[in-house]
DNA sequence: GCTTCCCTCCCAAAGC
DNA sequence: GCTTTGGGGGGGAAGC
């Protein structure tokens, strides 16, 4: 009689078959460890040893690499920056009062634009992960849209038959979130060049056009099914309404923007599936709103080596890195976010221009606020990380000291704005505002 | 039925 | 200062 799979190995292969496009990390006391072909792979990608443990019912080796607990972050981004999803499987319950193998359970998907862990996150930068939902699409494979309209002149349509595009983005490192909608291909690919998300999500149907797939050859970003229905305006409704308990979209400016509307109810689907939290702290969606800001497309940000040099790509000589003297990882994304989409609006210009101008005009205060900024943490990763229970004692120390310099800080910037108001023979001298704009 | 041994990687401690 | 060793903790196979 064939034997059978052990307890434990059992446990392992139900939890596999839910998630077979995952690499299971099977926690077993200090361990994480993966078996079968997600061994070979982790083996493989990872560099670890491969070795065996038990045999399988028709009486093979069972194939075994595993990694410390301790040691789960840098190995995790290592797989996901090869595009790999990786499922956490922790045990659930004390073993000391477990009867038999003790309970596990899947704790949260982690994948390319999902990875908080990392200490080699680029903090300067954003972890985009994007949704795209194609708006007005026939029906893909129906005698061939691309042939019917070649030649008709219709650059809008003819790669993907879509009219137009939602695109939802976030980066739940930061907790940050936001939608547009582009008119026609070339827009769409613009837009994923200019935020250059690490993961795209998009219903099938848009992968079925191997016309669009090759335009999006320069991507580096990893592209994943997502099953059509999340991407229904009437699901993805709901799962807005829902998640940010109200009876209308109207506070986000969406209400009317069917394809914003599906590629954020199909993002914030795909974000609760895989990180299996509430994401309480993703509390509002912000419109990207094309008027408000300057328009450069990747060609531009490219050529005017913004973030990228012409030459190897690196940051070397860019604009970014000759005007980035900012202190603290949130003033370096919000810059990187600034210069990405400059204001249009004049009023916003001048407030910054002022603000620029009274810093500069004050060397005392540029050093007492620098000394106060120096000692602050990335707060908004430290809060994502507590938010998804993934933080240590030193992250809460951290966040902890950080926020104890936040006083110091609105007192000097307190004391500047008194100054010039008292200051009233100078009514002309630029001003320094608190408004979050500046 | 009980005990011992095995097994990934990492790191501290021991030994040289 | 460098190299070697063993513990960490689960689960299961093997030995007694």
């Amino acid at each position: 009689m064939a034997r059978r799979l052990t307890p434990a190995m059992q446990q392992f292969m139900d939890i596999k078959k839910e998630h077979p496009d995952c690499i299971l990390f099977f926690r077993m006391g200090d361990f994480y460890e993966t078996f079968f072909e997600d061994a070979r792979v982790a083996s493989k990608e990872l560099e670890i040893t491969l070795t065996k443990r038990g045999r399988t019912p028709a009486d093979k080796d069972i194939p075994l690499a595993g990694i410390p607990y301790h040691a789960l972050d840098s190995y995790l981004y290592k797989l996901t920056r090869k595009g790999y999803k990786v499922a956490i499987v922790e045990q659930l319950e004390d073993p000391k009062f477990a009867k038999g193998v003790v309970k596990r359970g899947l704790i949260r998907i982690v994948t390319p634009g999902t990875v908080l862990e990392s200490k080699e996150l680029d903090t300067r930068k954003n972890n985009f992960v994007m949704a795209i939902a194609p708006l007005g699409q026939e029906e893909p494979g129906a005698g061939g849209i691309e042939k019917r309209r070649a030649g008709t002149g219709d650059t809008r349509t003819e790669l993907t038959g879509a009219e137009s595009y939602g695109i939802a983005f976030s980066d739940i490192s930061t907790g940050e979130f936001l939608t547009t909608s582009v008119e026609g291909i070339d827009a769409l690919l613009d837009c994923i060049r200019k935020y250059n998300p690490c993961e795209i999500i998009l219903p099938e149907s848009l992968r079925e056009f191997p016309a669009f797939m090759e335009r999006a050859r320069d991507i580096s970003a990893y592209f994943f099914d997502y099953p059509a229905q999340k991407f229904s305006f009437e699901h993805a409704y709901q799962a807005l309404l829902s998640h940010f308990n109200t009876d209308s979209l109207s506070a986000f400016f969406i209400d009317d923007n069917k394809a914003a509307v599906m590629s954020s109810g199909a993002l914030l689907s795909y974000l609760k599936e895989t990180q299996k939290t509430q994401l309480s702290y993703i509390n509002t969606i912000r419109l990207v709103a094309e008027q408000e800001h300057m328009v450069l497309d990747a060609t531009t940000l490219r050529n005017l080596e913004i973030f990228a040099n012409l030459h190897d790509s690196s940051s070397k000589g860019t604009l970014f890195s000759v005007v980035n003297h900012t202190t603290t990882a949130m003033g370096a994304r919000l810059l990187s976010q600034w210069l990405m989409s400059p204001l249009l609006d004049l009023a916003g210009i001048q407030q910054r221009q002022d603000a620029v101008q009274a810093l500069s005009d004050d060397v005392l205060l540029q050093k007492d606020l620098a000394a106060e900024l120096r000692h602050i943490h990335d707060i908004q990763r430290l809060i994502s990380k507590i938010a998804y229970g993934s933080a240590n004692a030193r992250d809460v120390v951290s966040l902890r000291s950080s926020l104890a310099r936040i006083p110091a800080l609105k007192k000097h910037l307190s004391q500047k704005l008194t100054n010039q108001k008292q200051s009233s023979s100078a009514p002309t001298s630029p001003s320094l505002s608190l408004s979050s704009s500046s």
